[in-house]
DNA sequence: GACAGATGAAGGA
DNA sequence: TCCTTCATCTGTC
């Protein structure tokens, strides 16, 4: 059986998060304030009018739980299979760089492209970031400027300064 | 092929 | 110290 692209809602104390699934695995996440309120009452609507198979609820709970250590600032036990198709080579090699990252760990964007190998590219690690569908479980807001400057992210700027806050980096 | 971008470094005020 | 400018590399259209 085909797994549809699904849309499910994750509930935290900071806000109801929308994680995408395709028929491999997670397939993006929205924060709170950037899919905003309506994406999440479709995306409930889009639940209600589909079954969900196993393999997705097992994913999301495994999301859900992911997301919930990442927001404590605690690294997550487990991640769920990460759908990656449809980005380049370059992304992914930047986006598995940052997965070693650990809670209170940071680089620069010089630094990330150094550990890929391309240390000139510091601009397109920079866009590799801004690229990433899943902000948050892949750690691109442990990714600084130089000089320790907040640099940008793809969930807000807010939720960069609010995670690393909690994982006790602080400007 | 041109353009844009979540950068970095250097130089000048 | 801050601001501006330029070099560099990759992705997208």
């Amino acid at each position: 059986m085909k797994v549809q692209p699904l849309e499910l809602p994750v509930a935290t104390s900071d806000g109801i998060f929308l994680a995408h699934y395709s028929e491999t695995g997670l397939a993006r996440l929205n924060f709170p304030n950037a899919g905003g309120p309506a994406g999440a009452q479709s995306s409930r609507r889009a639940v209600a009018s589909k079954q969900i198979p196993l393999s997705v609820l097992r994913w999301h709970r495994t999301t859900t739980e992911a997301l919930k250590s990442m927001l404590a600032g605690r690294p997550p036990k487990a991640l769920p299979p990460l759908d990656w198709t449809g980005t380049t080579g370059f992304q992914q090699s930047v986006w598995r760089q940052l997965l070693k990252l650990g809670p209170g760990q940071t680089k620069s964007y010089g630094e990330m492209a150094r550990a890929i190998g391309r240390p000139k590219a510091v601009r397109a690690v920079g866009g590799a970031c801004g690229a990433n569908p899943i902000p948050g479980l892949v750690p691109c807001h442990r990714v600084l400027a130089a000089g320790q400057k907040i640099g940008g992210f793809a969930g807000g700027l807010d939720w960069k300064r609010t995670l690393l806050a909690r994982e006790g980096i602080t400007f």
